[in-house]
RNA sequence: GGGCGGCUAGCUCAGUUGGUUAGAGCGUUACAUUGACAUUGUAAAGGUCACAGGUUCGACUCCUGUGCCGCCCACCA
């Protein structure tokens, strides 16, 4: 085994053991030596092939490789599938935007196919980069079972879905009121519109002379559409008007306006009396459909006024809002102009505003009840009708799905409730093509291109969250019946930031409640965003973005990791920075050093390792070890990685390190020590696989990575050892303060030996007294009150003792320390006494809190004494 | 408009059913340093637990209200 460096070098290891690691094929759960019962799979959130690895999706793979090693040392068939998303717009807009960058062409200069061979030479590029980075970042996933959201199994899959739910009837064409984007020249969903807060010019006017009130709008070139002008039928100013039309002429366009009444309308907001756009706003048209109103369109596809309007044609929005205004101004038909905030619609992609227009979509129906697909969802079984909205909240309420932090789950609720239909047709060319063909009059609507020719695919493609949402049985073989199928769905934890629980979660729940009948994921750990240190989001404008790869490559993969899985909690965000980074990057040479100096104390010695404690520390960090294993399982168990990592952290420093290894420089049980040292590789090697798995051949044979979970066991707990070195390091401590009057239980004799004598100089630092201590132990004496050996050094029993190193006092610092300490000892005795004094809380509270609290002051009382006496005598 | 989260040391955060004198890391200060580790060690300083009420023998913890910060949803014609 060669010399292990002073420090630990990341850089030198990393990519020569995850390359060890594939080789190995245990990413694979098949070629795993140890085939376990239990199963457990992760299908990974598929990174978007559009660029560049970043903290999101770092946190992500850091808090999946943590589950999915612990699992796999534990003996489970441990699946983490991999996976990339096409992410259709977001790829597309990438793509448009080099083009235009390097050759200043469109997509429409290139053409359908030419323009997609392009992306696809693009994504062939990014796929790889990514899947590096994922690499580096030592994710234990079975590349071999790699899927991307536009394969070929995948796009079947996609086309399977569609047919399905177009013959129950769940999928529909229709003309409605879409979120569309001018700039993408697509329709987005809902929630893929983002609303910023603006200011805008709100104007009261008329529509012209002959119209008896005013109405008000923030958009005047939307009025040109206007086909009636709606009102609360409680509002006496307008109940008359009710029913009756008028027709007019508005800025030159004549217009043919109904007065109806709509209970929507406040009466107390702007006249009270709202001009009806059916095209343009979403509540205008349901407004039209339950009136009957005809609907005019006014802005196209690219976001201008459409032929038709006079004038104002072939202008665009906003062009045709400041004509409207300063006309509507010339002809003194405005009565008030004023500055408000209203929210602009903006897409989520590019920032565009966004115009509401009816256009032909498909959709997916999410109230219409279906057969239902399998017997997965309680209460719900197969053959018997629901609708997707019912399935996918009663796969939740039902509790077969948990969600982590359970304060998304009335948000869960809320957004299922009121979901309307979705509509998942994009008028972008990047994706799954709508598989529907059309040939004159006929339709066909499968898998697969139906037989003959003349038929023509439909021009759209699937919104990307469609194919997504399928991906936990995708990606699994579906639809073929696959043993993996079969074995690992549905999966065991569902892993991701809590931004796209709408966008993703709660999709994958629809449309898996619906193929399969069944759920996709037993649990949903959400975790949060990562924030600069101020707390601020990370953005390319503010410069404040952390790249993970080159974090790693400064301070290490396992420090990066660390950083981002401890000092959280799920749906928190966390805040991410340089020294908090630095902080864990010592931490993994702390661990990387104690393993170094293990390995020295070790690696001549070729006697069996035995394991015995004998003395109380060796007891003692066993029995602490034992309850360590115990704790960080049960904290991976239930997801909660930083409490987990939290304790193994205080462990590892402050007792292994620390104390025990202190002690072992003097007591050494070096085959304790290497054996010890090697279970806490093992409880760290989830948190931080290279550094553990460099260390790991001077320990144990084979790979770390499938080396086996320790188990905790009864029989080395040991809470009477824990007890004894407890008090063994209140007396250490107290000689490293110089003041050993620590009292001793009169039923426990204590023997202090102390071999060599004390340096004639001032002791403070631990290893000063570990040096002076030659041996420490405590020694329990019989009953008989036979008295111990006094030759061996000094006995402590029942009594202060004072060490010879006592001598060196500095006397003015002693009483200082002596007086401050009776000050606040003479405090809290006052509290006790205070409190035991009142008769509420000696009748009131527990009799055992009460007890403890006499004890306590008699306890306090000793205390007190104690130090005046000490006081005494320095003085 | 509806809802959610946060407010604890200079900074980042723990605080597990209400019960010792509220904790950690970083930072600061002092001291130490031929040591497995200067990526270290030992200590110290530092807190009206946002505020106001209430319940209770007892509240960081439970309830009500207020303030500030952040987020989500709906929507403003």
């Amino acid at each position: 085994m060669p010399e292990l460096p002073k420090a630990y070098n990341p850089k030198e290891v990393e990519d020569k053991i995850y390359q060890k690691w594939e080789k190995s094929g245990y990413f694979n759960p098949d070629k795993l030596p140890r085939q376990g019962r239990d199963v457990f799979s992760i299908v990974m959130p598929p990174p978007n092939v559009t660029g560049t690895l970043h903290l999101g999706h770092a946190v992500m793979l850091a808090l999946e490789d943590i589950l999915i090693r612990y699992h796999r040392m534990k003996g489970d068939k441990t699946l983490w599938l991999p996976g990339t998303d096409h992410a259709a717009i977001a790829t597309q807009t990438k793509v448009e935007k080099l083009l235009k960058e390097k050759e200043g062409k469109s997509r429409h200069d290139l053409g359908r196919e030419k323009f997609l061979a392009e992306v696809e030479k693009f994504v062939s590029e990014t796929k790889g980069v990514i899947k590096n980075q994922i690499r580096k970042m030592g994710s234990s996933c079975d590349w071999s079972r790699e899927a991307y959201t536009l394969d070929e199994p995948r796009s079947f899959a996609v086309r399977t879905v569609f047919k399905m739910m177009h013959d129950d009837g769940l999928i529909y064409r229709g003309e409605r009121i879409v979120n569309w984007c001018p700039r993408c020249g697509s329709t987005l969903a809902d929630d893929e519109v983002e609303y910023r807060t603006q200011k805008a010019k709100f104007y009261t006017f008329r529509y012209s002379k002959d119209f008896p009130f005013a109405i008000a709008t923030t958009r005047p070139e939307t009025k040109l559409g206007d086909t009636a002008v709606a009102v609360n039928p409680k509002d006496e100013r307008y109940k008359k008007y009710i029913g009756k039309t008028f027709e007019i002429d508005f800025v030159g366009v004549s217009l043919k306006l109904k007065i109806i009444a709509d209970r929507a309308i406040d009466a107390a907001f702007g006249t009270g009396a709202l001009g009806v756009t059916p095209a343009h706003s979403m509540a205008d048209w349901q407004m039209a459909e339950r009136n009957n109103l005809p609907v005019v369109k006014v802005v196209d596809e690219q976001g201008k006024i459409r032929q038709g309007f006079g004038a104002y044609s072939g202008k665009t929005v906003a062009e045709a809002r400041n004509l409207i205004a300063e006309k509507l101004k010339e002809d003194g038909l405005i009565e008030k102009e004023e500055e408000i905030e209203n929210n602009l619609s903006l897409c989520y992609r590019c920032g565009t505003p966004i115009e509401p227009l009816p256009s032909l979509q498909w959709f997916i129906d999410v109230n219409k009840k279906f057969k239902i697909k399998g017997n997965g969802i309680k209460g719900y079984k197969k053959g018997s009708e629901a609708t997707l909205k019912e399935l996918a909240i009663a796969a939740v309420k039902g509790g077969q799905i948990k969600i982590l932090p359970d304060r998304f789950l009335k948000v869960y609720y809320h957004w299922m409730e009121n979901l309307r239909d979705w509509c998942i047709s994009r008028q972008i060319w990047f994706g799954h093509r709508v598989p529907v063909w059309y040939k004159g009059k006929e339709t066909y609507v499968g898998a697969g291109r139906p037989e003959g020719e003349g038929w023509k695919q439909d021009e759209d493609t699937l919104d990307t969250w469609f194919s997504s949402g399928l991906w936990t049985f995708t990606t699994l073989g579906w639809p073929e019946k696959t043993s993996d199928f079969k074995t690992y769905h549905p999966t065991s934890v569902l892993e991701t930031g809590y931004d796209i629980l709408f966008f993703w979660i709660a999709r994958m729940i629809l449309m898996t409640t619906y193929v399969l009948g069944d759920i996709p994921f037993k649990n949903v750990y959400l975790h949060g965003m990562v924030r600069d240190e101020k707390g601020r989001k990370m953005s390319k404008s503010l410069g404040n973005i952390i790249d993970p790869l080159e974090t790693a490559d400064k301070y290490g993969t396992d420090a990066v990791r660390l950083s981002l899985a401890l000092g959280t909690s799920p749906g928190s965000d966390m805040r991410l920075y340089d020294e908090k980074i630095a902080g864990f990057r010592n931490f993994t040479n702390k661990i990387w050093n104690i393993g170094r100096y293990v390995v020295e104390k070790t690696k001549d010695k070729k006697t069996k390792i035995k394991v015995k404690a004998e003395t109380v520390a060796e007891r003692w960090i066993l029995s602490r070890l034992n309850g360590v294993i115990g704790e960080v399982t049960s904290h991976l168990e239930n997801c909660e990685f930083s409490q987990a990592g939290e304790k193994l952290r205080a462990f590892s420093w402050d007792e292994f390190a620390d104390w025990y290894l202190e002690i072992n420089k003097i007591q050494p049980n070096n085959s304790l020590l290497a054996a010890a040292y090697s279970v806490l590789l093992k409880l760290w090697h989830p948190f931080m696989p290279y550094v553990t798995e460099e260390l790991w051949p001077n320990f144990g044979g084979g790979l770390l990575l499938v080396a086996e979970w320790p188990k905790a066991e009864k029989k080395l707990s040991d809470k009477k050892a824990e007890k004894d070195f407890e008090f063994l390091r209140s007396i250490i401590t107290a000689i490293r303060g110089m003041r050993a009057d620590y009292r001793i239980e009169p039923a426990k004799k204590v023997r202090v030996v102390v071999y060599a004598g004390a340096k004639k100089k001032f002791i403070d630092s631990q290893s000063e007294i570990i040096k002076n201590l030659a041996r420490v132990e405590i020694l329990e004496v019989e009953k008989s009150g036979k008295k111990p050996d006094q030759s061996a050094g000094m006995i402590i029993s029942g009594a202060e003792i004072y060490l010879p190193l006592a001598g060196m006092i500095d006397v003015a610092k002693e009483k200082n320390q002596l007086e401050k300490e009776l000050g606040e000892a003479e405090k809290y005795l006052a509290v006790i006494k205070n409190k035991l004094s009142n008769k509420s809380f000696t009748e009131h509270a527990p009799k055992e809190i009460v007890d403890g609290e006499k004890e306590k002051l008699e306890t306090q009382k000793e205390k007190v004494e104690k130090i005046k006496n000490q006081l005494k005598s320095i003085i």
